[in-house]
DNA sequence: TCAATAATTTAGAATTATTTTAATGAAAAA
DNA sequence: TTTTTCATTAAAATAATTCTAAATTATTGA
């Protein structure tokens, strides 16, 4: 029998996640993933998952998450994103979608795959295929 | 009568340009603006410009083509693109358009306006106006 | 169960992109 | 011309991210 004290809070199985896309369970990993996914939706820095981690009695150093957040990408558990020069969003929602962002206060909001539709895209250029369309809806403080 | 030792290469009337959006025409921000405006459609980062100037035997420090760069975006002659993080792109062409970026090679082509259709997008957030709608079509080596 | 091996983590240094500062120089206004 | 305003610059500072190499941890398979 297993003691209580070690998975307070666990509400999916983080170990036998990380196996599936062969990433060996360690303290960090298991605990990052907790983090990102046991929760719906989320858009994040390293620097604040980081922050975050710490703040949950989680001792890992800013470079870990980084790794982390690459390999999990990697393994196609995040989605990284690009919509501010200087700052890397991780989005744990990685279903076809795309985002509102919002210029002012940097945050980020899903709107559905099937709510946008990119029509009539031309041809990759030769040897090239498709990887993504990302699609951002810049917006602002209304001028009115 | 005005010697010719002074505008060889130039094609167009930097000077004005520069008045026409309330910058002093500065040797520097002349030889920018000739540099970027002269041909066509070009994306180019702040550092690969500096070294074009360099070469062009202009004399200016990358700080000021940074500042350079920002003002022309505020003014108008400019656009920045966010494609790829850490590092800014700077398109001459400020009409609607996408693009399309090679994520092998850094390259970016762009996708006349009307090559996409967005349609039915989600109402902006509460407050907010959408100010532009930034379509990318990431595109990688053809693994087949 | 326990080394041996391989993978992971980490502190700290290094890199890269960009911005700030504060002093100097150039353009416009008076 | 003189003054005022704005622009340029070298150098330092900042911020995000990556690298290095040593220490730690996870897995394997006697
Ligand atoms: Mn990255
Ligand atoms: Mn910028
Ligand atoms: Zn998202
Ligand atoms: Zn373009």
């Amino acid at each position: 029998m297993k003691s209580a004290h070690q998975d307070v809070g666990n509400q999916f199985d983080s170990t036998a996640l990380l196996r599936s896309v062969n990433l060996r369970p360690t303290r960090q990993r298991k605990a990052l993933a907790e983090l990102l996914l046991r929760h719906g939706d989320r858009h994040i820095t390293a620097e604040l998952l980081h922050e975050e981690a710490l703040r949950a009695g989680v001792k890992i150093s800013l470079a870990t998450v980084y790794n982390t957040l690459h390999q999990f990408v990697d393994a196609g558990l995040l989605r990284e994103l690009v919509v501010d020069s200087g700052r890397a969003y991780f989005d744990t929602n990685t279903s076809h979608h795309h985002h509102f962002f919002d210029e002012d206060t940097g945050a980020l909001m899903d709107i559905p795959g099937d709510a946008v539709a990119v029509g009539s895209l031309p041809h990759a250029p030769n040897g090239r295929q498709i990887s993504r369309v990302d699609v951002i809806v810049r917006v602002r403080k209304d001028d009115a």
